[in-house]
RNA sequence: CGCGGGAUAGAGCAGUUGGCAGCUCGCCAGGCCCAUAACCUGGAGGUCACCGGUUCGAAUCCGGUUCCCGCAACCA
């Protein structure tokens, strides 16, 4: 019977093109679908996006369309990301699919059936750039610290709220009960920190008449639901929750998160699941931010890295390898055009791309035929799942690294080229041959387009040189 | 004392349970010449921010200090 593995990314709000953040995300959660796939579990990967809410709905305004139709531009175009990054996702939901609309009004039904809904006046100052009510204490000068520029809006209305209150004890107990819930620790940390620090009710439903953008609270057409309540019921929704069969195989299963999320998945969602009497998610990853030349990535700096162009002018294999080498998942990382260029024509050009063609060309030209096959050192794959098991892309991939290394090292010592015996050049070359195919093996979650390339340039009966892969720069 | 993260070679970074300080680039010298001006070998270059403690032994653990950064700019 084969393992069920279900992981799902965080959707992103659909107010801007997708930012190489999201990139690192959905690339990382990538690799780890394909890599449960390669060890022969039963994977359901979701990703999609999330639609609803005042800021939405207000950029629709603006631009003239219906926020249906703003939502459907920005839907196509971050859909478009399974081709553009080679994803393997087998569901994108959208906040406005009706599947979802449907789970998340039952979702809400359970948690007010189990007394954790209630109206109450609600009177705050809130800020449309955050989507968040602020508090007096959170505000500078009655501005909000985090978009001065825009005015602090007053809304005095009835809404409906969530019982975060009911849930501090259970939650601490959750995290106590599994010290490895957030990875990395640090995360966790942080998170019992803010729940021990006392949880507030928050507000989940805003006036239709004011904010109509949003899924209509069961039992009173006069509220919507506040897109963060909507949006994080999708996790299970994608599994078609309640009744669905994906739910019962899937759930509980991975979420994987950037670390401004922290808050959202592993304490706000955990809390919703437990008043909905459903499991907690497996296991929470937070993943660092990309920074850009050491500093935050922002419009007016002029420093925004599009993934997207990235992959028009690189190739979605130098993409894939820098989010996935050369970043600590767990940490800030930084990314420069340079470092970019200097690690696809070290570790791509002059490591692997070279690697493949010296051998594949001494091959060829001593007609040799060999034999190997997938997979065959247990030795490199034990420590690359050693790797992996921590969600440690970037050292997996040293792993892989390391092999190349030793390949090259290894026909150095060898110098084939010069021997005259077909036979011991054939011994020679079928030990690095074999390695080469190792390496595609164990490349194939990470850079799953090359792998397979690589893979059946390897297994023909007769090996012969291709085109470099990777051109230097 | 809001909560976290960080300070390691000229630059950029890694360093898991304490055990000879590593990687890439750059620099110097050599080799090879199969391969994408690539590949291999050797070398120079360190007060692991600072002070104290634990230990046979600390980049790593503990306490303190200084300086950066994030949470918290349009954002994942």
């Amino acid at each position: 019977m084969k393992n069920k593995y279900y992981i799902t990314t965080t959707l992103p709000y659909v107010n801007s093109s997708p930012h190489i953040g999201f990139a690192a995300e959905v690339i990382r959660a990538d690799v780890l679908a394909r890599y449960n796939r390669q060890l022969g579990n039963d994977v359901f990967f979701n990703t999609g996006t999330d639609e609803h809410g005042l800021k939405i709905f207000r950029n629709a305004e603006e631009q003239g369309v219906t926020a249906q139709e703003y939502c459907d531009g920005f839907a196509a175009e971050f859909t478009k990301l399974k081709e553009t990054l080679n994803l393997s996702f087998d569901n994108f939901i959208r906040t406005t699919d009706e599947y979802h609309i449907k789970a998340a009004q039952e979702f809400w039904k359970r948690c007010e059936a189990n007394g954790d809904i209630y109206k109450k006046n609600y009177k705050v100052k809130y800020c449309v750039g955050c989507e968040l009510e602020k508090t007096e204490s959170e505000l500078v000068d009655g501005k909000c610290p985090v978009h001065p520029n825009q005015e602090i809006e007053e809304i005095e209305e009835e809404n409906y709220f969530f019982r975060w209150s009911n849930y501090q004890e259970k939650l601490l107990k959750l995290y106590k009960d599994n010290p490895d819930f957030v990875i990395p620790k640090h995360r966790l940390t942080e998170i019992k920190n803010f729940v021990e620090s006392g949880l507030n009710d928050f507000s989940i439903s805003r006036l239709k008449e004011k904010m109509p953008w949003g899924i209509s609270v069961p039992g009173d057409e006069d509220h919507v639901m506040y897109v963060w309540f909507d949006a994080l019921t999708n996790y299970v929704n994608t599994l078609g929750w309640p009744e669905g069969e994906n739910f019962k195989n899937f759930w509980p299963g991975m979420q994987v998160a950037g670390k401004d999320n922290l808050r959202q998945q592993s304490a706000m969602w955990q809390a919703m699941l437990m008043s909905a009497g459903l499991a907690p998610s497996e296991q929470v990853l937070i993943f660092g931010f990309i920074t850009s030349g050491g500093q935050k990535m922002s419009k007016s700096l002029g420093n925004v890295i599009n993934p997207i162009e990235l992959v028009e002018k690189y190739g979605i294999a130098a993409v894939r390898y820098f989010l996935l080498s050369e970043l600590v998942p767990f940490e800030d990382g930084d990314f420069t055009i340079e470092k970019f260029e200097e690690a696809y024509n070290v570790n791509l050009a002059n490591g692997l791309g070279n690697l493949v063609s010296r051998t594949a060309n001494l091959i060829g030209k001593n007609e040799i035929e060999i034999d190997i096959k997938e997979n065959s050192d247990k030795d490199f794959e034990g420590n690359v799942k050693k790797k992996m098991d921590i969600y440690r892309f970037d050292e997996a991939m040293r792993v892989i690294w390391g092999k190349i290394k030793e390949s090259d090292e290894f026909l150095s010592n060898k110098a084939p080229w010069k021997m005259e015996d077909k036979q011991e050049i054939k011994e020679v070359l079928e030990i690095v041959a074999q390695n080469v195919l190792n390496i595609a093996y164990h490349l194939k979650p990470f850079l799953p387009g090359i792998a397979e390339k690589i893979t059946e340039q390897y297994t023909q009966k007769q090996i012969t040189k291709g085109d470099p892969m990777f051109p230097r720069v």
